[in-house]
DNA sequence: CGGATGCCTTGACCGAGATCAAGTGGATGA
DNA sequence: TCATCCACTTGATCTCGGTCAAGGCATCCG
């Protein structure tokens, strides 16, 4: 598994997920002693992060890049039970094996700490248990949203509802704005998007063609899309249109 | 709504969930601290304890009995996205607004904290934070094994599935043995299940056919539940029959 | 330049599970 | 005792999304 140590970001003060990640609360103390343990590592699009199932000696937090979470049964159906995005926290404190297959879906840039030390430094600073309790639990509401996406969601509604994740997530990360059209970029190949909805890739495609079709959304390409009007999206996404937006 | 005030199980060192709940890890001190704020409720089978969108002014543990989470979209459509059993932890440190409705399933009776109070004194003790952590990353895990229950798996698998989550629970409960033939009582409606694992009454009910008309299990009236062979039914489920049990 | 590969689209067909409808059996209550 | 109700079962039919198959289009590499 080749990876590389990185020196940029070296100063936490200037790390781009400074104030969402596991480090969100830490003072100035705390952050230096996060620092002093603290190591970058990349990976490329397609590789495999961790395997399921594999002893894990590290945790960490995205600083960039897309990464997914699955889940593989014998016979090779694979559902994603997980998007990681950056500032989302990888691994599990008090665990030793990894549940699922953390896969990078991008190029990434990971904030990793060795788990034992991580640990350790969590049992003295309250702050870093704290958000990583309000990570972990903004991660099990998103978790169960995502259950009644799968559950009893059309595949229309699914599609509806993943875009307007992405878009929302997107305009928070970057500009901000949710009003008037949203443009971004699908991070996930047709089969990826297959694997997060639990649908078929052509079912993903066809969905797609389908609220391109009756203006929807606009493609350029197979991955640029534009969403004229966010409030239609959710319509289709079966979402309260109203409901202020969380996240 | 009607609740009353429980005097019994006033001492939390006989409280059956002492060790598995939210206070699993305190020392005396903080039992005793707990033991200044809390209460109990009660509630019927069929009760609604918790509105989605209301303000929650209390968080608790379920001491006995059982309740699900449910989310509904506007057209009815319902969505199960956990089954709280005793120990389980209600409610959310820091959240104003429910985010689901928690519905009593059987008769309940629950060990509860202002929420107020409740946050300050997490915030004062770092064994309920971190007891708190544990649990929710419990409950992630098997939201997140659920997805896959709910995206891939076949009405058949989705069934056994569920089979063998209450049995495996039911076994860590009571007695303990996982060998040999394992019995026990559905806690649920088969609606409850349907909602539960995104189908409809009458396919769970068909598939819960197929299984005794197969052997899988042996059905004494309509929720007594024998199963022979729990290898077996962990297979139909589509899970390693191997991996060793987690619960 | 031409073949291979990866990602995506589209069409034809099929089947698992939803929907609609009727009926069973046990519990409750007048 | 009979009517009612509720949870459940079973059958007939329909439909959404899966499966199988073919083809498009960009990129990479010999």
């Amino acid at each position: 598994m080749n990876f590389q140590i990185h020196t940029d970001h070296s100063k936490c003060g200037d790390c781009p997920i400074r104030h969402r990640a596991v480090c969100a609360h830490c003072d100035q103390d705390e952050l230096e002693a996060l620092e002093e343990i603290k190591y970058y590592r990349s990976f490329e699009a397609g590789q495999t992060i961790i395997w399921s199932g594999d002893q894990m000696s590290f945790v960490g937090s995205m600083v960039s890049g897309i990464a997914s979470l699955t889940q593989t049964m014998e016979d090779g159906r694979t559902q994603m039970v997980g998007l990681l995005l950056p500032s989302d926290f990888v691994g599990r404190p008090g665990r030793d094996f990894a549940p699922y297959d953390v896969v990078a879906t991008t190029d990434i840039v990971m904030c990793c700490f060795r788990k034992k030390p991580f640990e350790d430094l969590m049992a003295r600073t309250p702050h870093i248990a704290q958000r990583l309790l309000q990570m972990t639990l903004d991660e099990l509401d998103a978790a169960r949203e995502w259950m009644l996406v799968l559950g009893r969601k059309t595949a229309r509604e699914k599609i509806a509802s993943l875009l307007s994740i992405i878009a929302r997530r997107d305009a928070s990360l970057t500009k901000g704005g949710m009003s008037g059209p949203m443009v971004f970029d699908l991070p996930l190949t047709r089969e990826a998007m297959a694997d997060y909805l639990g649908l078929t890739l052509e079912t993903v495609s066809r969905q797609i063609s389908a609220l391109k079709r009756d203006g929807v959304i606009l493609l350029e390409g197979k991955r640029h899309v534009t969403i004229p009007d966010m409030g239609r999206l959710m319509e289709e996404a079966g979402d309260d249109t109203d409901g202020g937006f969380l996240v």
